[in-house]
Order: structure tokens, then sequence, then C-alpha cells
DNA sequence: TTGTAGGCGTTATCAT
DNA sequence: ATGATAACGCCTACAA
């Protein structure tokens, strides 16, 4: 891939690359005739001014990290999309980095990104992280950082999350209206913040409605392909008479297991984080469920770090912005209770 | 974010930087003990040499551009997966950017990736785009570019694709073992090479089976937003007797229309596309499932792609490479004829 | 209005 | 064994 630089239509057009630059950056210092010269050249060669010149000049990089755990997943990929719309839609690139729900990976990768010199990081943590010093040190270096949906209270700084608590919150309320009593919750491994703002917002509800919380009827599931089944099995040892789910693939994987064991539960589950609606409702067409607004996040998480990046620390929300969830109740679910 | 550069540790440690700089390149013309000297005091400051000023003096990038139509989508997010996984186990960053099926988007993104000095381009065509001169003519300039999944006949060079024909004509095939005979075919716009592989293995099945190929079964739906429910109503008027649908989300809108018509169909849907399994064996235990290689496919184009960059052309499979396809055949499936 | 020179961080070449 | 210098492509202060 041979490239032309400045220096050859400075060559060509019998003229000093100072020059050239300034014509094409529309200088008022260059005689209208020399600028329309070079410019009709460049335009000629299709010449490209080479960005990682211009990085290295700048000390900037124009390119955001981005690290999630990872990207074969439909929140992420839909928060990285809005990530993207708004990362270029300002002149950032965005380099995507996975975790793959690792600590030691997360540090790696975050270390990467830090020597590909990204201007700034945007941050979901792993569920194996709960040391954030690191990510700490790195703010103290002045490199802005802005954490999305899986934040942390240990770290200052800008954050962006869904409104996990008022999610569960209303799901489980959902469910108690409809008769429910003892509501189990399936969930996320324990360390990361939606596990713990969603559990919190589950016991509000009961708590509001006079229902005693109960501990064994809460499971916490790791990532990895560990199966559902067994964990459903043993939670069905408790006789829940509704499931609180806390994310799409246990969602799946505790309706697979129901239905294996030939258990009808109409009207009897909620859930958090479906984004294919469709097929939440082709799935299981009584349960409620709530929505994150994962695009959505990914943008407005984007604009606060590049605002951080680009010293506009004033457009910057101060600590954590929470967004509302959407909740959509289905038909049946309010009609049949039982 | 202030660096420390070999310039830094030069000055502290009283060397000139072509020192420091062979002294951290482990050059053998350094004597051990300034070695020790100069990479202490690296590890101690936490030295990372600035990849874009070795970009420059390279003149190269180590980043491999990825223009997919769309990253909010299973199959090219785990696409995307395996894409990364080659890519930085040899040392390469990954940059993606989004065609949103658009001609227009897609030029412009390449052109984007181009200008950023990727080394290289990994390109699943939007469904759109018919004109590859484009591309054609950076090939010219000795851009490397592989294609994957979504290819061109127009284009030499390499390409990674699943068995598209092989998928469609068992999927087919299977429903006719059932015993059907009018089967719909839904499925992607007629642009892309993936329809045009699947349409002509349904029809070689067909005519391996002594059934006349009826145009009037066959519609194409656009990506968008477009719903899938008139395409089926429109359908339903020529009495087919099962579909074959050629995408993940045409077949959960394919499931939803004729849920709401109260239309069953055991055994009389197959699919091309699925990945994730759990989920079509809730939706429609008895549709047989042809799954893509999505992971393995990024894989290898990652591999041709950064052996052609290497100039490891030896290396590069000569043009098409074709993944083998895994269909999953339900149990009811073959039970229940009718 | 245009040209010259220096520097961003690194390495390769050519001294010493 | 180490240092000085030039170069990668671009921009800009300073000169002319």
């Amino acid at each position: 891939m041979d490239t032309i630089t400045i220096k050859d239509i400075a060559r060509a057009l019998n003229l000093s690359t100072s020059t050239v630059s300034r014509a094409l950056r529309d200088s008022h210092e260059i005689k209208p005739e020399t600028k329309r010269l070079v410019t009709e050249y460049a335009e000629r060669l299709d010449y490209r001014p080479n960005p990682i010149a211009l990085s290295l000049k700048e000390n900037r990089s124009r390119v955001i990290g981005v690290i999630v755990p990872q990207i074969a997943n439909n929140f992420f990929s839909q928060a990285i999309n809005g990530i993207e719309a708004v990362a270029y839609s300002r002149g950032y690139h965005v380099i995507i980095f996975q975790s793959h729900e690792s600590y030691e990976r997360e540090q790696l990768t975050i270390n990467q990104a830090v020597a590909r010199k990204a201007d700034g990081l945007l941050i979901s943590l792993s569920s194996n992280t709960s040391d954030v010093a690191y990510l700490k040190s790195l703010q103290d270096k002045k490199l802005p950082i802005v954490l999305f949906d899986r934040v942390s209270k240990d770290l200052d700084g800008p954050c962006v999350t869904a409104d996990n608590f008022g999610g569960a919150f209303a799901a489980t309320e959902q469910l108690i209206q409809a008769g429910r009593r003892r509501i189990a919750h399936l969930t996320l491994p324990s360390y990361i913040s939606i596990t713990q703002e969603r559990l919190s917002g589950y016991r509000s509800a009961l708590e509001k409605h006079g229902i005693a919380y109960d501990e064994s009827l809460v499971r916490y599931a790791g990532f990895g392909q560990d199966a559902v089944e067994p964990i459903i099995d043993d939670l069905l040892e408790q006789s829940p008479d509704a499931f609180f789910v806390a994310s799409d693939r246990l969602a799946i994987g505790c309706l697979s297991a129901l239905r294996k064991l030939g258990i009808a539960i109409p009207q009897s589950i909620a859930l958090i984080g479906f984004t294919n609606i469709t097929v939440a409702d082709l799935l299981a067409p009584s349960m409620s469920t709530v929505v994150q607004p994962a695009s959505e996040m990914g943008q407005i998480a984007a604009e606060q770090l590049i605002n951080l990046i680009e010293g506009k620390q004033h457009l910057v929300k101060a600590e954590t912005i929470i967004l509302p969830t959407r909740m959509i109740v289905r038909e049946s679910s309010a009609h049949q209770p039982g």
C-alpha cells in the first residue's frame, strides 16, 4: 500500500511542504492560486493525511478503547453500537477489547489499550473484578475513564448505568401483584454492581409488600457454560411460585429447564435484561420483561468520555448517570393469576 | 496522560537514546551492566514503547479493519470474536466498522479504514453492494483484503464462506424426506452471495427429488425493520406445507406470524443460520437447524489476512475457503410426518 | 506569500 | 560499547 504524502505534492508542484500543508489546511496566508493548485493536485492523487503522523505530533490517537466482558452478547453489542455512533460522529475510532470475564485478562487488555495510546477508556467490569486500584492509578495519571453498566463504587469519576434497582423492584412487584409470594431470584455473579442493585430492588419490593426475604430463594450463576438446569433443580426444592431472572441467558436456561421438567409456570416469570422482545414473546408470552437501554447507555457513556477527553469537564455529568429501564407487562400476566 | 519515553530514560541514566533503544531490544552490542541498568529503570517507570511512533517508522499500523453490515447481530459478533482471537494472538488490533447494509456507508467506512492505515481489511459485504470496483482498486494498490461470509465472485483474492449451498440442500432435503412438497423459501436480499448460494441449494434439493421449482414460493426480505408478518401472509396464499427460512431474524418473525395466525406447523420448518441452539429448541422443537461456523469463519479469515499482510502468500489458500455447516435434526422432525 | 528548521518517539546507519 | 544523526509524515514558529 504505497501512499502519497505532502512531500510528493510539494515536489511535484515545486513548493515547500509547509506551503502545501498550509494550503491543504486552507490557511489565509496562502495565495488563492497556490491553494487551488495544491488542493486540485491533492484531490487528483487522492491524498489523505497520515493520521499516525498526526497522532505522533499531537500526542493523541483519536481512539477510544472499549473494554467489555464479551462482544458476543446482545447487550454489549448493542451498547457498542451506541458507542460507535457517537464516537464516529465526533471523529473518534473505537477499538474493542474483551476481558472474557477474567480479572487478569481485563488488566492485560486495559494495558494494551493504554499502550496503544487510547485517548480514553470505556469500561464495563468483568464479573471477577473486585479490585479497581489499577483503574484508579490510571485515572491518577489523567487517563479519562468512564464506566458503564457494570460499575464500581470504589472508583470516582463518571458512570453510566441502567436503573437496575428500579427495574428489579418493578419486576418483583409485578409478580407479587400477580399473587406470588415465594419468588426465586436467579441472578449473575455477586461481585458485579448490577447484581447487587437488582438484588436490592428485589428485596425492597418484597419488604414493601411484607414478604420476608429468604436467602435460600436466591442463586448466583456464573457466566461460563455452567448449565442452568441443576440450579433450577436445586431451587425447586425451595418450592418457589415464581422466578425473577437477571439475564437473557439465564432466562432461556430457566425456561428450558422448566419445560424439560414439564413444569408450567404461567404468569410467574419476570426478567430483567431482555433485548429481543419478539423472542421473549415467543418463548414465554406471560413473562414480564424489563428492558435495558443498551444502545442509549453506550451513547451517553461515549459522550461523557469524549467530553472528558476534550477537557469539557463542565459537560460531564458528575458521577453516576442512571438511565430508566422500560418494563413490558404481558397481557396474560395481569389477568390470570394462579 | 503523561508518558515516559526513551529520551527520559536516556537523560536519567546519562546515556544516548540509541543506547537505551538497543538495551531495551536486548542488542548484543550493549554491555550487560548497561542493559541491566536500562531495563531496570524502564521497568520501574513502567516504560512502554509508543506504538504510534513505531507505526510511523515502520509504515504499518498493526491494525486490521473489519467491515461488517452490523455488529448487533449474533452471527457477526461471533465472527468478530474469532477474528479478535486470532488477531490479538498475532499482535494485531482490530477496528470494527459497520456499513449498516448501505453501499454508500460501506464505501465511507472502507475509506476511513484505509485513511487510518489499516494493514488489511476483512469485509462482509452490505446487502446493497453489487459493485466491487472500489475494492478492486484497493487491491490493485496492494492493500490486502479478505472477504468473508458475504463475498463477491467479481473480486479476486481469498474468501471464506460457509457451505451455504450444502446447508440449504440438506435442510430442504430434510423437509422433503418428512413428506413436504410445497416448501416455501423465505430468504435475505437477492444481491448477496449467501442468498444465491442457499437458493441454489434449495433448488438442487427440489430437483433431485423431482419437485418443480415454483418461484411464487420464494420471498426476499430486506433487513431494516420490515415486518415479516405481511410476507408470511402473502406466502400462505400459495399454500405451502413447509418453510425453509434463511436467518435467525426471519425465522423468529416467521414463527411469530404463524403463531398469531394460529397455524401449527410441526415438522415443517427448517432454518439456516441459527446460532443459539437453546433458543431454537425452545422456540420450535421440531425445527431443523443448519448452524454456520461463525467464530471459525472469523478465525480463518483473520489468519488468511494476516498471512497476506505479512507476505506469507504461500500460506494463503487460493481463492474461496468453504467451511462445512452443521445440521441439527430434531427428533420429532423425523418421526411425525404430517 | 513562501521557505527553513525543529520536533513528536523510535530505530537504523554510520561514526567514534 | 556507545553516541550522533537522519528518517518516518505532519505541523508550526520563525525567517525571509
